[in-house]
DNA sequence: CTCACTGCAAACTATTTGCATCGTA
DNA sequence: TACGATGCAAATAGTTTGCAGTGAG
């Protein structure tokens, strides 16, 4: 998903598009992934300096509101956000911190997980937490 | 696990046994599934008055440490607590709130969710947000 | 020209911490 | 008796909100 594709995707949705949305949906659309509101806002004052943190958070909101967004919780308690897209799962490294995509047979995974009972399931949440390749053994500390 | 095992847990940790950490224990191996440190601490206040919600909190991170319970974070950011024990994934209603234990095959989904590239996975994260049987049509409003 | 969007600062909520006192081991 | 645990209140962190001014459509 492009910037343009999401700015399209605001104007659908009857929102107004400003510099500063155009900006947060550039860096959101960008290279970083899954930052938090505190990463974009930095990203974004970068070419927009006059943008407020309110504005990078209520875009963010009305983004995972238009379902363009999800908003990830981890364990520790920050909130990160990426675009919707391919379904896959997430690898934490509780050491370095660092999110990777885990992208598997959804399919079987939804199998796997039929629930029995009338539950109706709308979203699947499936996150890993362990130490990536470049933290193998776990040290002391760790980021989360 | 009863409030027993926990207090010998507790013990062999090095803490010491208050009434106040003796109270919170019997609450979260109790009946109530999955509650929250407000929860505890009113179910708590019950019986032992003088407590506060910062003894909670405490013994809640000492449960976490010492590894016999989680702290689930539901997408709406509310912090949830359980007893660790048999791995199991977790349905939460968008509607009621209310949190089910989902039993699967553990083995087979850690086999399909295996990670490729040197990452050493140390718990998996799995949950479901849908409408329970009780919700079945998603009305408006939605409690998370 | 209108009203949604903005920045700023204040408000809020959930959790953590500092400190003098208490009570377990 | 010693020192870990406690209650209280203040501090903190992250997010939301109120409001008057601004600018997109």
């Amino acid at each position: 998903m492009t910037r343009l594709e999401l700015v399209r995707k605001f104007r659908q949705h009857g929102y107004k598009i400003t510099p500063q949305r155009r900006a947060i949906l550039g860096v959101i659309a960008g290279p970083i992934s899954h930052p938090t509101a505190e990463e974009i806002y930095e990203l974004v004052r970068e070419r927009m300096p006059d943008t407020s943190l309110a504005t990078v958070y209520n875009t963010l909101r009305e983004l995972v509101t238009i379902g363009e967004a999800y908003e990830l919780i981890l364990d520790c308690g920050v909130r990160r956000y990426e675009l919707t897209g391919t379904k896959h799962a997430h690898l934490v490294c509780l050491q370095c911190g660092r999110i990777q995509d885990l992208f598997v047979n959804w399919a079987e995974l939804e199998s796997l997980l039929c629930p029995q009972d009338g539950f109706r399931p709308v979203r699947y949440d499936v996150t890993i937490y362990g130490y990536c390749a470049d933290c193998a053994s776990p040290p002391e500390g760790g980021l989360c």
